[in-house]
RNA sequence: GGGAGCUUAGCUCAGUUGGUUCAGAGCGUCUGCCUUACAAGCAGAGGGUCGGGGGUUCGAAUCCCUCAGCUCCCACCA
């Protein structure tokens, strides 16, 4: 195959994807090899590609690719959420400006808008995946309210319900006044509001005095019930039996004494409004004290009172300040910074409000949860995650699973006309359920009413690692059974309670087993002045347009080259930069191999020979040290010794070792030897750059239709051999100084010279064809006596003379010398001062012992050399 | 209020059990080069009291204490 002069990532990318597609190289099915399962982190069904998940889905692909590459059978699960808020919030938004208002419609009618709008935007998210080169497996794609998954889901509802986990009850929950519905705690984040905080007065029953009570919600006096004191608190010892009057509702109420309340916060006195405070709602508990609720599910205000009936919470903030003030019944007001709970959903702050809920009983299922991953039997990279899961999993309270919403799995929970209701799959199973449990055997369908909330969103995604393989309505199917557990999840750390605790949960009691064998949590990807990267504030870029610049190749480059596990990263375009041109460096240098002449009658020289042995075993060591790398999942690391390897390593020496003067062939040995090598290091690339290395390595072998790099043998690991990988250093240091020489005295490079040489142990004599084709040198004359009128340099203890004719500056040599022998015996006496410590030589090990003395004598050696080349010069 | 983490070159970051190769890499910067693979390049160079202070040790970027700064998570203080 030809390719073309320029690197031009655009026009190879669409192409090989379609390859990958016809030939299915993507798909997995079960069989004999080990099974190398991944699921990706399914996005909202409503999300466009950004840049967080560039980076996860690059980090899954790659892991998949090498997993592949490597015999297992690798299978990547993708999908996407049905994000039931958040798609929900979208499509009333959506339906809102077409004029229709979501109150006017039924939920049938609703649903099918919302089906209608997911069935459009729905699959772009996954379309732009594949622009990354993402290798999952698009015939298993799934959507967690499809028929299969939200079978699942109604089936572990019913399950857990059965096994008395799942309970309906009035709780204080976190409501939403703008989305309407209730929360689980993870949905509420806090934010810094600053608010003020209102002093009012509660007059004495019966007396004239009054106690002042500091708020930061005036409003909710409306539903006061009690006035609390701390018993401790001396200033109110007289309020005891008394009851106060509420400003302006005219309400009269006990005051309670409780410890609860701090004596230092404002005047040491607490309304307690138990409907819409959990604290106060606890307390209301305790005291038996009515809870007023006086807010609609909008956070308007109702008319339980009677007063500012219909007004939002925040104008009757406003509003009661002024009426409160007018009263004479506000004391003061001070500006007050405190955190307000929102809705992560929709920013507006949590109404806390008692309400009717499902709720599923956490503490048994988080029990086999906590031991799995603080045993390592999951492991967390990086660990620092087990200690906050473990926090949050021994403090875990009941996850409230209903949310008032249309979009998502309705609870399979129908009344009956007669109270109470049953629990089931399906209408049909519920109406058995109902009609024995009425004994009523004359209820239809009709007489039944479901449950009119649906789950939480996590209530399906949570089952993600099972359900994806059916696991949970055919628990014993072949597929659950190979591809469960899955290998690696690779996710954010900001739904490690969201999803991940919960997923763990579920792995232990759907399959008794947990679901994935690593964590890989990766950072919030921040723009380069450490700003996360947001819609508002402009500063991410769109992941498309950076594929179009830069190409798939070098955007993926780019977010592995910046992203250790679980640190925030600073993206900066530059890097996509420095991936593509790591890209135009793979190209030309096939281009370069691509041009030369094979003689196959032209024997392999022995510079030839020592390159191809040489290379090997860099490559050799390059797999060794990144194996380890991604056994501990060091990714950026192992790309980056990758990318030297190819850079320095091979562009840089072993193809400029082995290149033929221009014009001339090259023997047949040394190309198949370089294709070979250069073959290797394009599967080892495959997984980071899955494009431009299919695209070379179909150009430097004409290979089958349906042939692929991405399913070719990723090259093992051979022998190090460090002995010779030493040796050749000595050479690649002798040729930078004879470089060095050059580059002092302005020498072209195309003008030879000769080379004398002090030969001692340190002289890589066997690579002497190599120093002398990568130096440009005409001879190199092994000598016994210093050259005072050569320009030197000393490799180890090795002395090497390139003669000058006398063209040299004896004082500024001299210079020279005498600094570095300055450096040197300082070095010495550091050394000798170490050795010289019996505690030293005592305490420390032997290796470290020995190398202190072999550094002596090598500085030894050096600063007799340069003594030398004093004296000589003098 | 509790907990976790971070601070190493101009920038982004490695640095695994304290000791070969411990002060590193990439990018950027500077100096030469348009040398028939590549200027998206080649050949070189400079650059850091490892946040401050103290301690343990023969030896500390690494372990301990302390101070400062930054980040994140959790939490019911009106």
């Amino acid at each position: 195959m030809e390719i073309g002069d320029k690197y031009a990532p655009g026009q190879i990318e669409g192409k090989w994807y379609d390859y990958w597609l016809k030939n299915r190289f993507f798909h997995s099915e079960p069989d004999e090899r080990e099974a190398y399962t991944v699921v990706i982190p399914p996005p909202n069904v409503t999300g466009m590609l950004h840049m967080g998940h560039m980076l996860n889905n690059t980090i899954q692909d790659v892991l998949v690719r090498r997993a592949r590459m490597q015999g297992k059978n690798a299978c990547w699960v993708p999908g996407t959420d049905h994000a039931s808020i958040a798609t929900e919030a979208k499509v009333v938004a959506k339906l809102k400006a077409e004029g229709i208002e979501k109150s006017t419609l039924t939920r049938e009618q609703f649903l099918e808008y919302a089906w209608e709008w997911k069935e459009k935007h729905g699959g772009i998210i996954l379309q732009q995946l594949r622009k990354l080169g993402a290798s999952c497996d698009w015939d298993r794609t799934s959507f967690t309210m499809d028929e299969l998954r939200s079978r699942s889901v109604l089936k572990v509802f019913v399950d857990l319900y059965n096994k008395g986990k799942i309970y309906r009850g009035v709780r204080m929950v976190n409501w939403d006044p703008a989305a309407q519905t209730a929360l689980s705690d993870e949905e509420v984040v806090y934010k810094e509001s600053n608010g003020k905080l209102y002093y009012l007065r509660y007059k004495i029953e019966g007396e004239d005095g009054y106690v002042i009570v500091a708020t930061t919600r005036p409003e909710t006096i409306l539903g006061d019930t009690a006035l609390c004191v701390n018993p401790n608190d001396p200033r109110y010892t007289a309020l005891e039996g008394k009851r106060v009057i509420v400003p302006l509702v005219g309400r009269v109420i006990p005051v309670i004494r409780d410890e609860y309340v701090d004596i230092e916060f404002g005047t040491g006195a607490l309304k307690v409004t138990p409907a819409h405070d959990v604290n106060d709602y606890m307390l209301g508990e305790k005291y038996n004290l009515e809870a007023i609720d006086i807010f609609n599910d909008d956070g308007t205000v109702n008319d339980k009172v009677g007063l500012y009936v219909g007004m939002d919470r925040f104008e009757v903030r406003k509003q009661i300040e002024k009426d409160l003030d007018a009263a004479g019944l506000l004391e003061k007001v001070e500006a007050y910074t405190n955190k307000v709970g929102c809705s992560e959903r929709t920013g507006v702050p949590i109404e806390p409000k008692l309400s009717m809920q499902w709720f599923l009983k956490m503490e048994e299922l988080a029990a086999p949860a906590i031991r799995a991953v603080m045993e390592d039997e999951i492991e967390f990279v990086p660990a620092k995650y087990k200690n906050t899961y473990r926090y949050w999993m021994e403090n875990i309270k009941d996850w409230c699973i209903s949310r008032q919403l249309w979009w998502g799995h309705r609870i399979p929970a129908y009344y009956l006309p007669q109270g109470g209701y049953v629990v089931a799959e399906t209408p049909e199973e519920a109406l058995g359920l109902a009609r024995s449990k009425s004994g009523d055997q004359n209820l239809t369908l009709a007489d039944l009413r479901q449950d009119e909330d649906v789950l939480d969103t996590w209530f399906s995604s949570w089952l993600w690692p099972i359900s994806v393989f059916d696991g949970i309505n055919r628990p014993d199917n072949p597929e659950i059974k190979y591809y469960y557990p899955t290998a690696d999840l690779v996710t954010a750390p900001d739904i490690i309670f969201f999803w991940v605790a919960r997923m763990i949960m579920a792995g232990y009691e759907y399959r008794g087993e947990k679901p994935f064998g690593h964590v890989y949590f990766t950072g919030i990807v921040r723009d380069k002045l450490g700003r996360k990267m947001s819609k508002q504030l402009g500063n991410s870029p769109d992941p498309l347009d950076l594929i179009a610049q830069y190409g798939a190749d070098g955007v993926r480059m780019a977010m592995l080259l910046c992203s250790s596990a679980g640190n925030d990263l600073m993206f900066d375009e530059a890097l996509c930069e420095q991936g593509r041109n790591f890209g135009n460096k793979i190209w030309n240098a096939y281009r370069l191999v691509n041009t030369w002449a094979v003689d196959d009658k032209l024997p392999q020289s022995e510079n030839n020979r020592l390159a191809v042995a040489w290379f090997n075993a860099v490559l050799d060591r390059a797999i060794a040290e990144t194996d380890e790398d991604f056994a501990s999942y060091r990714i950026s690391e192992a790309l980056m010794k990758f990318y030297k390897l190819f850079w320095d390593d091979f562009s840089g020496w072993y193809l400029e070792m082995v290149k033929p003067a221009y014009g001339e062939p090259i023997d047949r040995i040394t190309l198949d030897a370089t294709k070979e090598l250069f073959e290797k290091l394009l599967k080892l690339l495959h997984p980071f750059m899955p494009f431009i290395t299919e695209e070379i390595w179909h150009a430097i072998e004409p290979r089958k239709e349906g042939d692929s790099i991405m399913i070719s043998a990723m090259p093992v690991r051979g022998e190090v051999r460090n002995e010779m990988l030493a040796r050749f250093d000595l050479v690649r240091e002798a040729i930078t100084g004879v470089r060095n020489v050059r580059k002092q005295r302005n020498i072209p490079n195309k003008e030879s010279l000769m080379l004398r040489v002090v030969a001692d142990a340190n002289y890589p004599r066997e690579y002497e064809p190599v120093l002398m084709k990568m130096a440009n040198l005409s001879a190199v004359e092994p000598v016994h006596e210093k050259d005072p009128k050569a320009a030197a340099f000393l490799v180890k203890t090795t002395e090497y003379f390139v003669p000058m004719d006398g063209k040299i500056d004896v004082a500024a040599e001299l210079e020279k010398m005498n600094g570095e022998l300055a450096y040197l015996e300082g070095f010495l006496a550091s050394v000798m001062k170490k050795l010289g410590n019996e505690r030293f030589v005592q305490s420390a090990p032997q290796k470290v012992v020995e190398n202190e003395r072999a550094k002596k004598a090598d500085a030894e050696a050096k600063i007799k050399a340069i003594r030398e080349r004093i004296e000589s010069l003098k």
